[in-house]
DNA sequence: ATAACATATGAATTATTGTTCATATGTTCA
DNA sequence: TGAACATATGAACAATAATTCATATGTTAT
C-alpha cells in the first residue's frame, strides 16, 4: 500500500474506529483499573465478599478513602453492595473483571 | 463462615493477594488504558501501523500531544516504533492489548 | 551546507484525581 | 431515646497527569 496517501489512510482508519463517545467511555472504564488502591480492593474481592472495614484493613488505608473508591467502583458497575446490619458487604459484579486483571498480569510479567 | 472474625478474614485475604509491588505495576499498566487519547491511538493501530502525523490527524490532536502519549505507550511496552526516512511508524507490541480492549468494550456495552 | 519536513522533548499551564478530615447518615442494642 | 458502631459524603488540599507552545533533533534532497 505504498502509494496510499496520508489522507486516504486517515479516512480509512477513521471509518473503522468505534465512535469517540464509546472510546471515551472505555477509557473511563479502564481508568478504574488504573489506581493501585482500587486494584488492591478488587483483588481482595476476588476471594470473597468483604465489609468496608475489612477492606480498609487489608489495603491499609482509611475507611473514608476506601468508601470513596468503592463508590467509584460502584459507578462503573464493578462491584455491588449488600447491607447486613451495620455493615456493607461488597462483592464483584461480574467475571470480566478477573479476566481483565489476569491479562494485565500476564502482560506485566512478560 | 459466619464465625470467622475480622482479624482472621483480613489475614486470610492478605495471604492470597499478589505483592503490593506487583499490584502497583498492574495499576500503572492499566493507567495507560485510562486516557481517551491513548485509547484512540491504540484503537487506530489495531488496523495497521501508522506514522505520527497520521495518528495526530486521526485523533485530532497536536503532533506534540501524540508524541508524548506514544512515549507513554512505549514505556509500558504497548507499542513499538520503526523509523523509515523522516517518519516514525508505530504499531502494537502484542495481542493482549486487543483482547483487553475487547473485554472492556463487552463490559461497557452490557 | 542549507532548506524543508517529521518527530521528540522540556517547561509551563491547566485539569483531573486521590486522600484526608470532619461530619452526616444509617443501624443495632440497651 | 441515646450511645456505640459502620459507612457515606462534602470540602479542602496535595499529588498527578494531559496538553500546548517553543524548540531541539533527526532525515532527506537540492
Amino acid at each position: 500500500m505504498a502509494h496510499e496517501d496520508h489522507k486516504d489512510i486517515v479516512a480509512k482508519i477513521k471509518a473503522t474506529m468505534p465512535s469517540a463517545d464509546t472510546l471515551f467511555d472505555l477509557a473511563d472504564f479502564f481508568k478504574v483499573f488504573g489506581d493501585s488502591t482500587r486494584i488492591r480492593i478488587m483483588c481482595a474481592l476476588f476471594e470473597q465478599e468483604l465489609s468496608v472495614c475489612c477492606i480498609a484493613d487489608i489495603v491499609g488505608m482509611e475507611q473514608s478513602t476506601v468508601s470513596h473508591q468503592l463508590r467509584v467502583l460502584r459507578q462503573e458497575n464493578l462491584v455491588k453492595v449488600r447491607r447486613e446490619g451495620k455493615q456493607s458487604y461488597y462483592s464483584l459484579e461480574d467475571e470480566h473483571i478477573q479476566k481483565i486483571f489476569e491479562m494485565g498480569l500476564e502482560h506485566i510479567l512478560e
